[in-house]
DNA sequence: AATATCTGTTACTCGGTTAATCACAAAAGT
DNA sequence: ACTTTTGTGATTAACCGAGTAACAGATATT
């Protein structure tokens, strides 16, 4: 917070480019070509802190990778692609792989994944869960029954409900607060909304989901001492699918009945 | 090419997953998961030959990583997410950290770059050439100059064109044989061709470019003992800009020349 | 119930990679 | 002619990850 401004998107941009595969030095000596545009060995060892005869070590890697461009005089100068080149570059790069890997792994995936009868799964994190939801979502074939609470109710999943009512898949949403049944009534107007009769309003709370009397999650923000309320990793789940699956048949009971109750057709 | 089949996929996840910054237990334990839907830690190190007691932290990254889910019983068993939504969530996250990229590297950018008047550039690569040549493209206000072999016309590049066409920017290809005329025609329609009065033609060939008489660009294939000929990696390219610019000039100079001779106006 | 196998955790060694420092010769500037 | 700058190569040190081994608790076997 109190530090300096400008060492922040340097840094992040640093961090950017290790992950990308760069290494320490390659990284810091982009970071100081793009903020120079060009310069000497020199010029980038003072600004990036990389020891000046590491410099060329580093711009060599940078060559290879196409992002920057060497003069051949004494000294030699460096010139770096604009910011917005090397992002593009970068993102075809990881595009390509990405497809790469897709292709290995639909190959090598077995076609018909038997799905575990008695397992119950955990899983962590926010995101690894909107996930699973999602997908659950998109094998729903007749019914989905969801409750959660607003913070969890992302575009995502709204899209996800709604690809699913345009499948012919009835929808039952529940612990919506009056604030959100709005975006809910515009993204999913086929969706049934139930009374947020719902006992956890104190507890961290978290989601419930029930795909086809078939596939159930459960989840709960956990506050550990050192975990605060917003971290989005601070959830975890559970979930199981098949009929037998004890996870599943609890939660089919709990939702029958509640829901049955609540508007007997 | 004598190989098991069987195994190219693999290596190929396993190299991707890696790049993408697993350890090497853990992108070979997620690719036997992968395969066998889920299964134990013994079923996992058998197949991907991990040692079985390092099972557990190649689960322990991917668990993190929200690919993988874990149940909780004796033996413990771990569920591998579909290969779609696994190449999904890659993506997403790819997709996330080049966007950081992009603004860190945006903001940390110095807000005019001056060109380098003196400076003649090397690049290397065929990708990294073609991007130099489609940013000089986009930059092109009056007249863009192209020769070239076929090889080295893409997509991009003839989109770059067709854009800068569209801007009113004249253009100029040359070194195009009869088979690639139509693509051009159909793709950049307001080019003006001239013809292939070409030297070079048993030359390892290469391309030619000139934007607004003020940036100027030179590859060639360079066929080494080591490099094929057909290696994306070969081609080398030099390039300047500036109207002092030396390499401009000599350009410029052979480029009117060549060209008012070949078409007075 | 006693024994044997299986499962999960922890500690530790070894090897390769990379950051970091140093020595030196060629080149440029004074 | 001398000093400074520049580029290359060799060398050391620190770190991280792969691989191995030891062990205790849990399961299964008879």
């Amino acid at each position: 917070m109190s530090d300096d401004p400008t060492t922040e998107p340097r840094d992040a941009a640093i961090e950017q480019l290790e992950r990308f595969g760069l290494s320490a030095y390659a990284a810091r000596t982009f970071v100081a070509l793009a903020s120079l545009g060009s310069g000497t060995a020199k010029d980038v060892s003072e600004v990036s802190e990389v020891p000046r005869t590491r410099v060329y070590d580093a711009i060599d890697e940078l060559h290879e990778r196409g992002i920057v461009d060497v003069q051949q005089s004494s000294p030699k100068r460096f010139w770096a692609i604009s910011a917005e080149t090397a992002s593009r570059t970068f993102e075809h790069e990881l595009r390509n792989r990405t497809a790469i890997l897709r292709t290995a792994l639909n190959e090598l995936e077995p076609v018909e994944r038997q799905e575990e009868q008695g397992g119950v799964w955990t899983v962590g994190g926010q995101a690894a869960i909107t996930t699973r939801v999602v997908e659950f979502f998109e094998s729903a074939e007749e019914e989905i029954v969801y409750m959660t609470v607003e913070d969890l109710l992302t575009e995502d999943l709204l899209d996800g409900l709604s690809e699913a009512a345009a499948r012919d898949v009835s929808i039952r949403l529940g612990g919506i607060s009056e604030d959100v049944q709005d975006r809910v009534e515009d993204a999913v107007p086929e969706a049934e909304t139930f009374d947020s009769l719902w006992v956890w309003s104190d507890t961290p709370a978290g989601r419930l989901m029930m795909v086809d009397g078939r596939k159930t999650l459960v989840s709960a923000l956990v506050n550990g001492e050192d975990a605060s309320p917003t971290d989005p990793r601070s959830e975890t789940a559970i979930w199981g699918e098949g009929a037998t699956n004890s996870l599943v048949v609890v939660l089919k009971a709990i939702f029958t009945w509640r829901l049955d109750a609540a508007e007997p057709n």
